[in-house]
RNA sequence: GGGGAGAUACUCAAGCGGCCAACGAGGGCAGACUGUAAAUCUGCUGACUACGUCUUCGCAGGUUCGAAUCCUGCUCUCCCCA
């Protein structure tokens, strides 16, 4: 019988998957899913370092790009796209590439999140009001009452969780924590994760000089004219978010680059935070030739 | 040369006799995280053989039951007048 195979790479930003991606996918003759939060928007491109034109080109990518700020897309849609997409493309490869830095859409094309039916995105609209008006606590009260279960082990000071259990508690009718631990679809693959990694200070340099080049790329000019826009949720972004302030003359230019490369820093921190957590995942060395990242590769699928 | 202000933990910065290992902010570290995830949230941040002990608030002395806080001298920094 035929096994299929599924390489994800992950790790911090700016530690060099894009380029072991493509490298991947050329010794392998396959295409690359990317599973990055930011980079299936079309409108947002020096900023999220997607990959360049040239880069996509070297080999076939699937999720970048393919989306507005205007639509929304969740990791439920994008785990139902991706997970169609891997079988339909390994009906033409045994083996594909996963690249992303986003963990929770990682996660959820390797292990399947719980279906939540969709909802009236009026409910949080009204549930964001409702904190801004009220605050924290009249939202943790009503979740006490819908779903005690999940207020008793959730991180209960987290707005954006409060508000999402209690969006589903509210246009369900049922508990949120009611949803959880539901049997998941069978993965068509076998997964062979692998994490980039660098010394803590070296992935903070690699981050710096990238933002410079961001800049020099003209990332003031992509940030200026999604400006309009800056209210969406996917430009709440790090790169971008530091440039409106600035635009806003909310702090100068170069605080503004400041600010990006600290926010990015910390990013990169949460995702290793993230990705150390599975035990399963074979670290390198970013400066491990692509080479020997093959044969790891080879070894295991022989 | 004269006068004034100040030196506090990685940084900035409170404290002005006991409640101080020392407010707060920044930075850093660690962590959580199932549809906002590049988001959002939490904890720690003098040392240690840790619910206790030890060494800290420029340096050296002194006063006091007790000092980061008061006194003396010294060193350095900044400002003003020469």
């Amino acid at each position: 019988m035929k096994i299929n195979y599924l390489i994800s790479i992950v790790g911090p930003t700016a530690i060099g998957k894009t380029a072991l991606s493509i490298k991947l996918a050329k010794a392998f003759d396959t295409e690359i899913l990317s599973a990055d939060s930011r980079q299936f928007y079309k409108e947002m491109s020096i900023g999220t370092a997607a990959p360049s034109k040239k880069e996509l080109a070297a080999a076939p990518h699937h999720f970048i790009h393919h989306k507005s700020i205007l639509e929304d897309f969740s990791v439920g849609d994008f785990e139902k796209d991706a997970l169609a997409k891997t079988e339909e493309l390994f009906k033409k490869h045994k083996l594909l590439i996963l690249v992303g830095g986003s963990g929770l859409y990682v996660k959820s094309l390797l292990e399947g999140l719980d279906d939540f039916p969709e909802l009236d995105p009026e409910i949080r609209i009204k549930l964001n009001e409702q904190f801004v008006k009220d605050g924290l606590e009249s939202l943790k009260r009503q979740l006490q009452s819908l779903d005690p279960v999940y207020y008793e082990k959730m991180d209960i000071d987290n707005p954006h969780r409060v508000i999402r259990a209690l969006e589903i508690c509210m246009g369900t009718g049922k508990s949120f924590s009611s949803f959880l631990d539901q049997p998941k679809t069978k993965r068509p693959f076998k997964n062979i994760p692998i994490g980039l990694t660098a010394p803590r200070e070296e992935i903070y340099e690699r981050i710096n000089r990238r933002v410079d080049i961001m800049m020099d790329e003209g990332l003031l000019e992509e940030a200026e004219s999604l400006y309009s826009k800056r209210k969406l949720n996917a430009l709440n972004t790090v790169g971008y978010k530091e440039l409106f302030a600035f635009l806003e003359g909310r702090m100068n230019l170069e605080e503004a680059v400041e600010e990006i490369k600290k926010n990015t820093r910390r990013f990169a921190k949460r995702q290793l935070t993230w990705f150390r957590k599975d035990k399963n995942i074979h670290w390198f060395d970013y400066k491990t030739p692509a080479q020997e990242i093959i044969d790891f590769i080879n070894a295991k699928i022989s």
